[in-house]
RNA sequence: GCCGGAGUGGCGAAAUUGGUAUACGCACCAGACUCAAAAUCUGGCGGGCUUAACGCCCAUGUCGGUUCGAGUCCGACCUCCGGCACCA
């Protein structure tokens, strides 16, 4: 053993054993429980950052210790590598797409592996490889069959900064989720896959997964889902003229009998207010409205038409959108109420909600009373709030004050007047389906999920369009369909395979005459919502994977990744997991059991004040001052000019981003790894401090010269389990016990910070045992071989290579923990038991004293002590004491008058 | 605006879920070793009062409440962070 950590050499050396003796290899074994641990799957830039680590260091401290807990552990890796960034580098230098893909997984590879994680890389998967990507396009196919997967005319959100079309779930706040640039709309022809026709199961299947995900998650994707509870009512058109005005039956919505010519169908969760209704408000984009733009008055058309446009304007949420609005002279009949309404077009009604036709009521909602109040229109108020307090009458609404929203009595409101709004919501939708002019309903917000990009780097839609016979989908034998190689990308929104008339001509599937293949490519995040079962069976060439073998391995036990993907990736992967067992593949509907979402790594930046340019990434060399909150208010360089201060993510385009070689090269992997896990709790933002590594590295060089010190005497000492315990030595038996245990239930709570701080104890522990090794007792050798045994054993999760040497060293063979049937150590409850434990007095809820006593101590007995206590008496002496509490093993109050 | 989450030393953070607040680490201070420095080791480190010791008082964003006892539970407020954003 070296008489110096030198961690480079301790890491290669166990990299290379860890790779001949392919020690984490798995493979399926009956005999044995499973454990499938995750790690979102990066995009390979090239470069590895913090974020990187901290997400893996996680996932891989979780892997080893379910290894040592004697768990079959399945811990692979793979690559999101369909995608932008490797188009953006062809446009901007022309390089090739998959070269550059391939180069930048060469170079991440490399840092990986110099991180030590311990992952199967034979069971590597690749997005953008063939053998992978077929399976996407299989998949389609599939869904295609099963009426999943569709093609429509749309508006889709459209990112002009990058020139792409993002779903729903990207272009979310109304900015691109990748350069955060405002998402305009436009009109396109799209692939879908129906999401919606799972918004039940997906809603349901949340309650399910709830107690193993963060509550944020499960809440952002219940919202997402966005379900309410309402009912359509069908309003009757009633035309100047009604030859004139047609009325098509609202698309999608056409499950109700009562729909048909002359009705616009609108969707309420307020029913119980119709009669307080003064208009109709339908989306400019609205079928009633698109079908009689020549009918109206030019005045009319041309209100709408703009209206149209500044509806496809980017949305900005820190300007509230004014209200607007043209009446189109039509008018509809209140079914309730029989009252004519007159039905107005409003820029604030969304055609991509409910029916694209609200009923305006102003008097009870926001939105509707701003609108009234604009344009002048009538407010009614038809619900009085149902508690009167002081027994006054309720204030009535006028129309300057706001809307009352809430529940109450319905008032004004013909016979369903008096009626308290919950139950009228549900008597009078009742009603209208009798009547047959509505129906209760459920609407939400989740639409389909769009998957066409007008992109070369991603999966070909494996479609072909034949004059003789459509839509033909390709023949599940014909996959992949292949991209092909050395073509030029312009990025100019156009789909890039449109132009290689190689690629484009091609045989009908069905009638073998010439046809053109579909162009478009799939969103990237079709890659990832399966690839996880992949990783299962990753050579499989008849089928994504094999049902049998991905039964062993998933559902998948824990998945740690970023929360940023919590309404994207999160809900396609778990859409894709129920399609898949609709098809037979899978026989259940959750794909991830636990979900662990870790904080951001952020850097502290700093900026000169007078150029604004970056001055400093790291504040070793900055003086800060601080308010009474801990936040930095000045900030001054070494050469004393005032720096301005930000936190922000970290990453090497920002330029305040820690490489993780440089790291490596310094301190060690295994030092990056525990700090990153020890800084902070998981889910926490961690601040990235330079300091605080030092403080790892400081921590693994104290172990090692632990081991160094005891090397020889230890390893003539063979431990045993029924040792005698004499005096000194019990404390240090006790406290390995109680570290086993620590650590043990953090790391099932998946705590990873906690447990290094009882290991730091634990190995203070050791060195306070201030023995030459050469004069120890026995008993003093065996307690301290098991110390160090259990420390280094715990410690593998953090610094596995430190951790393997070390027990090389104690345990004098070379064949690796995991080979050599290294176990996490057991826990022993009769050696972890305290001798005397500290009881605390107190006196009227104030700590004055603090007794040793017997961990078993009764109630009464602890009592006594404490009154035989001197410092308590004088706090009790010639008092009435009016009630004792005695806490076993904790404490005893004494309440005095 | 609506919905979540969080406020504990100079900093990152602990606290067995109502029972001895500040574990562990970082930074800092002092000492030992050294010609010196680094490294390492030892000690100190929430605030106030007290000449010092013994000790006492106050401290978990603020103000109240429940309780023998509150960082933890309840109510109101303040601040910060995150999510959603005309969803009918």
């Amino acid at each position: 053993m070296d008489d110096k950590y030198f961690p480079k050499k301790v890491e290669q050396k166990w990299q290379r054993r860890w790779a001949e003796t392919r020690a984490f290899e798995a493979e399926v074994d009956s005999e044995k429980p499973k454990f499938y641990a995750l790690e979102m799957l990066p995009y390979p830039s090239g470069n590895l950052h913090m974020g990187h680590v901290r997400n893996y260091s996680a996932g891989d401290a979780l892997a080893w210790y379910k290894r040592l807990k004697g768990f079959n552990v399945l811990h692979p890796f793979g690559w999101d590598s369909f995608g932008q960034p490797a188009e953006d580098a062809a446009i901007k230098r022309g390089v090739n797409p998959r070269e550059w893909t391939e180069d930048n997984i060469t170079a991440m590879r490399g840092q990986m592996e110099r991180m030590g994680f311990s992952y199967d890389w034979r069971r590597q998967m690749f997005a953008h490889r063939p053998e992978y990507y077929r399976w996407d396009q299989w998949f389609f196919l599939k869904m295609y069959e099963m009426g999943l997967a569709y093609k429509r005319m749309t508006q889709v959100n459209w990112c002009s900064h990058d020139q792409a079309t993002l779903s729903n779930e990207q272009a979310s706040g109304g900015l691109c989720w990748r350069c955060g640039n405002p998402v305009t709309k436009k009109d396109l022809e799209q692939w879908f896959l129906k999401t919606t026709a799972y918004t039940e199961q997906l809603l349901e299947g949340l309650t399910e997964i709830e107690a193993g995900w963060p509550a944020s998650v499960i809440k952002r994707q219940r919202d997402w889902m966005g379900r309410s509870e309402g009912a359509f009512v069908d309003f009757e058109v009633k035309a100047t003229d009604d030859s004139l005005f047609y009325c098509p039956i609202v698309d999608g919505l056409t499950s109700s009998s009562a729909v048909g010519r002359g009705r616009i169908r609108v969707f309420t969760t307020r029913i119980d207010t119709i009669y307080g209704a003064n208009a109709i408000v339908l989306a400019a984009e609205h079928p009633v409205i698109q079908a009689n733009l020549d009918n109206f008055p030019e005045a009319v058309s041309e209100k709408i038409a703009l209206i149209r446009v500044e509806n496809t304007k980017p949305t900005d949420h820190e300007v509230e959108i004014e209200k607007d609005g043209i009446d189109t002279g039509l008018s509809a009949i209140n079914p309730f109420s029989g009252e004519e309404l007159p039905i107005w077009v409003g820029n604030y009604v969304m055609m991509e909600y409910g029916t694209g036709a609200v009923m305006s009521v102003p008097g009870h909602d926001e939105r509707d009373l701003e609108f009234a109040l604009k344009f002048g229109l009538s407010v009614k108020s038809v619900i009085e709030p149902a508690e009167r307090e002081g027994g006054g009458k309720p204030r009535f609404q006028t129309a300057n004050s706001a809307a009352f929203t809430e529940y109450g009595v319905l008032v004004n409101s013909g016979e369903w007047s008096g009626m308290p709004s919950i139950e009228a919501k549900r008597e009078m939708a009742a009603y209208a389906e009798s009547r047959r002019f509505g129906l209760a309903a459920t609407t939400y917000r989740l639409r389909d999920w769009g998957i066409s990009r007008q992109r070369f780097w991603g999966a070909p839609i494996p479609i072909v369009y034949c004059d003789a016979c459509g839509v033909v989908p390709e023949r599940p034998e014909n996959l992949p369909i292949g991209l092909p190689e050395n073509i030029p990308i312009t990025g100019t929104g156009e789909s890039p395979l449109a132009n290689i008339p190689e690629f484009v001509q091609t045989r009908c599937p069905k009638c073998e005459g010439p046809a053109k293949r579909e162009t478009d490519t799939m969103d990237t995040f079709v890659d990832s919502s399966w690839y996880f079962f992949r990783y299962t069976d990753p050579a499989n060439t008849t089928l994504p994977f094999d049902p049998e073998t991905a039964a062993y391995w998933t559902p998948v036990d824990q998945y740690i990744g970023g929360d940023d993907h919590a309404v994207m990736h999160l809900i396609y992967a778990r859409f894709w997991t129920k399609v898949m067992r609709d098809m037979g593949l899978v026989s259940f509907a959750e794909p991830f059991r636990r979900l662990l979402t870790q904080g951001m790594v952020v850097g502290e930046t700093f900026f000169d004040d007078a150029t604004g340019k970056k001055v400093y990434e790291m504040p070793a060399n900055v003086t800060v001052t601080r308010d009474a909150k801990g936040k930095i208010t000045t900030a001054v360089s070494a050469d004393g000019r005032p720096l301005k201060h930000a936190i922000e993510r970290m990453s090497k385009s920002k330029g305040n981003g820690v490489d993780p070689d440089e790291m490596v090269d310094i301190y060690g992997a295994d030092a990056a790894r525990l700090f990153t896990l020890f800084a902070a709790p998981i889910e926490n933002e961690l601040v990235w401090n330079e300091a605080g590594i030092e403080g790892a590295v400081r921590f693994l060089q104290r172990v090692w010269r632990l081991v160094l010190k005891w090397e020889s005497t230890i390893g003539m000492t063979p431990l045993e389990a029924g040792a005698p315990i004499i005096s000194g030595a019990r404390d240090l038996r006790r406290k390995t016990h109680q570290t086993i245990k620590r650590v043990q239930d953090d790391f099932e709570e998946l705590q990873f910070n906690t447990p290094v701080a009882a290991l730091m104890e634990l190995s203070n522990a050791i060195a306070d045992l201030d023995v030459d090794p050469v004069m120890a007792t026995p008993d003093q050798i065996v307690a301290v071989r098991e110390a160090l045994s259990a420390l280094i054993l715990m410690l593998t999760p953090y610094a596995p290579h430190t951790a393997e040497e070390l027990y090389s060293v104690i345990e004098g063979h070379e064949d690796g923990i995991i080979k050599s049937g290294g176990m996490f150590p057991e826990y022993n409850e009769e050696l972890a038991r305290a001798e005397t434990i500290e009881i605390a007095v107190q006196v009227n809820g104030k700590l004055r004293s603090r007794l040793v006593a017997p961990p078993e101590s009764s109630n009464a007995e602890l009592e006594k002590m404490a009154f035989a206590d001197e410092k308590t008496r004088e706090y009790t002496e010639g008092k009435e004491v009016v009630k004792v509490i005695a806490v076993p093993g904790r404490l005893v109050n004494i309440v005095v008058k």
